[in-house]
DNA sequence: ATATAATATCAAAAAATTATGAAAATTGCA
DNA sequence: TGCAATTTTCATAATTTTTTGATATTATAT
């Protein structure tokens, strides 16, 4: 997974680069949006790290060129108190942003939850009969098609990607709500029950596990 | 679990230790960066907080003295406003930082979430075919689930994680239920006969030492 | 062998955890 | 904006686990 970080400050780079290394990323530098469109160019990046304001060309106007040559996702950090209309008002195509002073494990948390969206993409999760396809975003079951609500959906396939393996609530919370969901652990036991009830036959995968939180538990060997 | 505060307000020390005693914690304190190097000496801390501005010697300082005695988490507390270059150009190797003023709730899931990356986990431990998995979160014998209780369960993980130790009820009172328990020493007693039951073939694992507590006894060489 | 101290067992009471349903709050969209 | 769908919260029911305390059993020293 390569990533490409463009900001004007070298420290700030330096620190991003050292903790995405940690993290075994490739990483990139580019100090300005000429550079890192040159960069993008030559380079097959994955992600790009991308601030705001720059001198020459800022954020915007190089998310804004790049996207021309190739469709990368975008996590962008923006100073506390940068119009966040511009920030909206910019966001398609816009991943994530994160906003300084940020802490170096939020923005590697967020780039790991965008990176790992970008490695699920398209997959497909299946058992016995029951079939999550991710690119068209759609869930069946005996070739059936189930409605599921978007926290449904995100929490089976949480469950899918994640099966035989034990998961508490707070778990569940960080990965799917975000690590700053302050809420009740409780509401992870409400999308169980709604989920449960959608997967008919299969209501039974998701065990619970007392004093721990749930498994989606299938048996390899069926 | 073993945290240290270090602030030089005790104001603020008091909250975060309130707050953390409620997550069962263990809390010590100190009010400058001397103390804290003298208590990360002399006790075994897995954490700590510690705030960036203080008297005699500043938190960055502190964090260098302690680095060279014993590789602890750190989560740094900084007030809004403080140079952000100096925030970005020190932190390798500091887990997280919060910003003052921070919510607790904010600050203890913070710790949580460093905290649970320290706990070890996802081990198995095995003796024949007694096989329990913590990733899982399921033991098993002869291939077949065996449905602990979540007392039990934590029971057998400590005893295999300390095989051939004989460990005083009192040791695994504290280490399985908590320092603060207060209750009855026979509960211990109780609990090694449920997971006796449920260990079959397995029970005679669990050596009652008289006067002592309990072993579980294994023998390397089969 | 017997007395004594420690442990094992048991079942009922107490406590803790999870499931559920429904209301309240929020979000997304026409 | 206002409606409909979704998410979250919260109270209560259902379930499971933990603890207690009484009694039985076992081990040990004399």
């Amino acid at each position: 997974m390569r990533i490409l970080v463009c900001d004007d400050e070298a420290l700030i780079r330096d620190v991003i680069k050292e903790y995405l290394l940690l993290e075994h990323y490739e990483v990139f530098e580019a100090s300005n949006g000429l550079d890192a469109i040159e960069i993008v160019k030559n380079k097959d990046i994955d992600l790009i790290v991308m601030d705001i304001m720059m001198p020459k060309m800022d954020g915007y106007q190089a998310i804004n060129e790049i996207k021309k040559i190739k469709d990368i996702p975008f996590i962008m950090l923006s100073a506390r108190g940068e119009e966040f209309d511009k920030l909206y008002g910019f966001q398609l195509g816009v991943d994530d942003y994160v906003t300084k002073p940020f802490s170096p494990k939020e923005l590697v948390a967020r780039i790991k939850a965008v990176t790992k969206r970008i490695q699920n993409e398209g997959l497909t999760f299946k058992y016995k009969t029951l079939v999550l396809d991710d690119l068209a975003h759609e869930v069946k079951i005996d070739d059936k098609q189930v409605i599921l609500t978007p926290k449904e959906y995100d929490l089976l396939k949480y469950f899918m990607q994640n099966k035989n393996i034990a998961l508490s609530r707070d778990t569940i919370l960080s990965n799917i709500w975000g690590y700053d969901f302050f809420g009740d652990e409780r509401t992870v036991d409400t999308h169980v029950k709604t989920l449960r009830n959608n997967l008919g036959k299969y209501r039974d995968l998701i065990i619970t596990v007392r004093g721990m939180g749930y498994k989606f538990e299938i048996k390899e060997n069926e």
